[in-house]
Formats: structure tokens, sequence, C-alpha cells
DNA sequence: AACAAGACCTGCATGC
DNA sequence: TGCATGCAGGTCTTGT
């Protein structure tokens, strides 16, 4: 599921519910993630008050107010929602978060691809899992330039680039189907070719389909839901992902003809684009 | 050094 | 109806 844009929206969803309060109960039911849960998690949790809650790309950081940091990823199909109190657990609840105040927010992930780990507020820049991470296409400072210089020199394709968190932080494989689609850029082209009016375009690109997509409270496949339940609606403005076959909103190719909508493999990961208005 | 493939795990759609 | 197959929003690890 989840890419910036819904990580963003669980962020922002969770943040009222947190943000100032304290951990009562912490149940960890299923510690085997991607990483074992540490064992110390519960104890080290419980007690706490949240005093900040940040993303950097798709990690979810909560920080604690002992200088402890939780990073959390949703994987593929987590989620992180507020559930009503007292209501039993389902199937892959995996961790449960009580606070002072009532609230209950589980950490649900059928296929326990997500992570919950610890860090400290001194060493979570430098922790492993996001010390490489490339900048955050949100920020100011991501442009043309900027981004033309992450690529420089790339000889993967540039779809393959901008799934790489290190060039970019946040994106995956719906938003870089998106991106690549409005900036008018062909998945295969080699990566270091973009520079220049290209890297200004597609870094344009990126910004506004996130944005967009933030405002859509993200993508709904299967499992993402904004915090309080909601399920984001951006999977209806999709210009290419999943659309093989279709007809390409921005041009009138003829679907008989040249196919519409085409799909790829690349990296054995799905690309989909439009032959005649991507180049 | 760069890249592809394999691994992790569950659920769902498809086709026989 | 049941079963096998393939695919899915991610990314670390292994092998070429």
């Amino acid at each position: 599921m989840p890419e910036l844009p819904e990580v963003e929206t669980v962020r922002r969803g969770l943040a009222p519910v947190l943000l100032g309060r304290r951990l009562t109960r912490v149940v960890v039911r299923q510690p085997m993630l991607r990483w074992p849960v540490p064992l110390e998690f519960a104890r080290a949790l419980t007690g706490r008050r949240v005093e900040a809650l940040d993303r950097r790309g798709k990690y979810l950081l909560i920080r604690l107010d002992d200088d402890r940091v939780v990073i959390g990823h949703l994987g593929m199909s987590g989620s992180l929602a507020v559930r009503p109190p007292g209501e039993a657990p389902a199937l892959h609840d995996h961790v449960i978060l009580e606070t002072d105040a009532g609230a209950c927010v589980t950490f649900h992930d059928p296929r326990r691809f997500g992570a919950l780990l610890l860090s400290t507020a001194l060493g979570v820049e430098a922790h492993p899992l996001l010390a490489h991470l490339g900048p955050e296409p949100l920020d100011g400072a991501f442009d043309g330039p900027a981004l033309a210089a992450r690529l420089a020199g790339k000889r993967c394709s540039v779809k393959a680039a901008l799934l790489d968190q290190r060039v970019v932080a946040g994106l995956g494989n719906i938003y870089v189907s998106e991106s690549l689609f409005r900036a008018g850029l062909s998945p295969r082209r080699l990566a270091g070719s973009v520079s220049g009016a290209r890297a200004a375009r597609l870094a344009v690109a990126i910004q506004a389909v996130l944005l967009e997509a933030l405002e859509s409270g993200g993508s709904t496949l299967r499992d993402h839901r904004q915090a309080n339940g909601e399920l984001g609606y951006f999977q209806h403005a999709f210009a290419v992902y999943d659309k093989e076959g279709q007809p390409c909103p921005g041009c009138d190719c003829d679907v008989a003809r040249e196919g519409g909508i085409r799909r790829l493999v690349q990296g054995g990961r799905s690309t989909f684009y439009c032959a005649r208005r991507q180049r």
C-alpha cells in the first residue's frame, strides 16, 4: 500500500490522537513482522508521552518523551488506525497502543512486511534504514536540478531509479508510474539522461501527483485506510496505474491500434504508461 | 559496482 | 466446488 501520500495521511490522522498523550497500555500480539518487534517494545513505550509524530520517506517516526523513537513502516499491506476502545482485536492486528485519553491505535498488517523498531532521538537519523534515504520530494529544496543531480550517471531506467529510496524518498510503484506519465517521460529512459528541462518537468510532476494524492487521503487498492478508517480515494484519479488497455487520458491515442495504456515489467514490477505520450 | 532474482507472507482474482 | 497459479502498494539479501 503505502507510499508517501498514504503514510503522510496516516501521520496526519494519528497526530490528534497521539500527540501529547501518554501510552497507558501497549500489546504486541504478533512480534514477527519484517524484523522482530524488539522484546522491550511494550515496556519501552508504556507510560511514555508522545512528543512528536514525524515522517521520513515512507517511515513514520513516533518520538517519545524519553528520547526514544519508534520507527514504523507499513510494508505492502500495513495500516495504523484508530479503533473504538474495547473492540476485540481482529486477525492481523499485531500491535495495539492505548492512550490515557482512552484511544486505541492498532497496527494491522496481513502480510507482515511492515516493521516497528526502536531507536533514539540522537541515533534515528543514522539508523541503517534511514541513513541513506534521498530528499523529501515535498521539500522546497526538491526541484529539477536536485533531482537531476541524483539521477546523474545512473545507468538503470528512470522507473527503477525513482523506486530507489536513495534517489527520492517516498515514491513507490503507483506514484512513479503516475509521475512519469505526467512528465511525459518513458519509464524505460536511462535515468542519467533525465536532466535540465526533463528533470524539472519530472520534479514538478512528482510534487503535483503527491500533493493531489494527499488531498484525496491517499490511494486505497486494498488495505490502505486513513487513520479514521475512511478509504483513500486517489485511485479514482489514476491516469495510468493498473489501466492496461484503457485509453490514455492525455492524448487521443486509438486503443485498438496503439493499445492505449501499456503494461511493462521492470525489475519484476509492473509499470503503466502511454507509449505515445511518454518519450 | 550494478543489476536481477529470491526472499519474506497473506489474500484475492483467475482459470481449469 | 476445489485447487493451482499468479499477482499485489516494499525492500533487504543473495547471487550473477
